[in-house]
DNA sequence: AAAGGAACCAACCGCTGCTAG
DNA sequence: TCTAGCAGCGGTTGGTTCCTT
């Protein structure tokens, strides 16, 4: 986001006491993912020794919480889950890490700045809240709501999919010998990536690209593998 | 088209609780 | 039991983007 414009801003991407701070660079993102699939979370006062990062373990560890964990939910927060939000929020508070934990793929930053910018401004004044406030939240509203008709449009095809997922990872156990491809070939449902995951599983999950640029698809792999395991274990 | 304000978001800071030695 | 180190949490800040006038 603010890469190269912030990199020369003066009190920023500066070492402080041999520690870098401010925003982080790709390059820096790309050292903390690899240390973190090779490593795992955790211990994150040696990543700068191991990884090479001139960062300390907090703001590496808030990097990957916040930004680079592969299970992030990205967009906007929707109806559903501003509801929950609200809800939790009564219920426990300012506890915005529980308040996360109901929420997957959302971080307790983002619900934080969330809660923020839209609920405590309008329960600090909604008796001023202007007539133009209003129209800008409808506006969202209908947005948003026409978002979540379109998510639900494409929960309605993931259900879809899963069953025809299903179906493939039984005749997978079912017939060993049986190739991926008229397995894919009987569910033609099935979009591009699901495939893709379906293929890299029956290979043992190596991935292999032609181009040499295999970094993007490892990540997309993962990306989808977790998308299965979640699916998974909503089954 | 430009200015101003609101919304969004990444990142830092300080504090707290846990745990190993 | 005490203490140092670490991880995690909530609050805050400040820059960018979007929207309205």
């Amino acid at each position: 986001m603010f890469e190269g414009v912030m990199e020369g801003h003066l009190g920023w991407g500066i070492l402080e006491e041999g520690w870098r701070k401010g925003p982080w660079t790709a390059e820096e993102d790309k050292l903390l993912i690899e240390y973190v699939s090779l490593h795992g979370e955790g211990r994150w006062n040696s990543v700068a020794r191991f990884a090479g990062l001139k960062r300390n373990g907090k703001s590496c560890r808030l990097r990957w919480v916040n930004y680079l964990r592969p299970d992030l939910k990205r967009g906007r927060i929707t109806p559903h889950e501003e509801n929950i939000i609200l809800e939790l929020h009564a219920r426990w508070g300012n506890r915005w890490s529980t308040i996360a934990r109901s929420l997957p793929g959302r971080t307790d930053n983002e619900i934080k700045n969330y809660w923020r910018t839209h609920f405590k401004k309008k329960g600090q004044n909604s008796s001023e809240h202007s007539e133009k406030s209003k129209n800008r939240l409808l506006r969202r509203q209908q947005f948003q709501y026409q978002q979540q008709q379109q998510q639900q449009q494409l929960q309605q095809q993931q259900q879809q999919n899963q069953v025809d997922m299903k179906k493939i990872m039984s005749l997978l156990d079912e017939n060993d010998n049986r190739s991926v491809s008229s397995c894919l070939a009987m569910y033609p449902n099935n979009n591009y990536d699901e495939q893709y995951v379906i293929s890299s599983m029956w290979n043992g999950g190596q991935v292999a690209a032609t181009d040499g640029s295999t970094e993007d698809i490892i990540w997309d792999g993962l990306w989808n593998l977790d998308e299965v395991h979640a699916n998974l274990d909503a089954m």
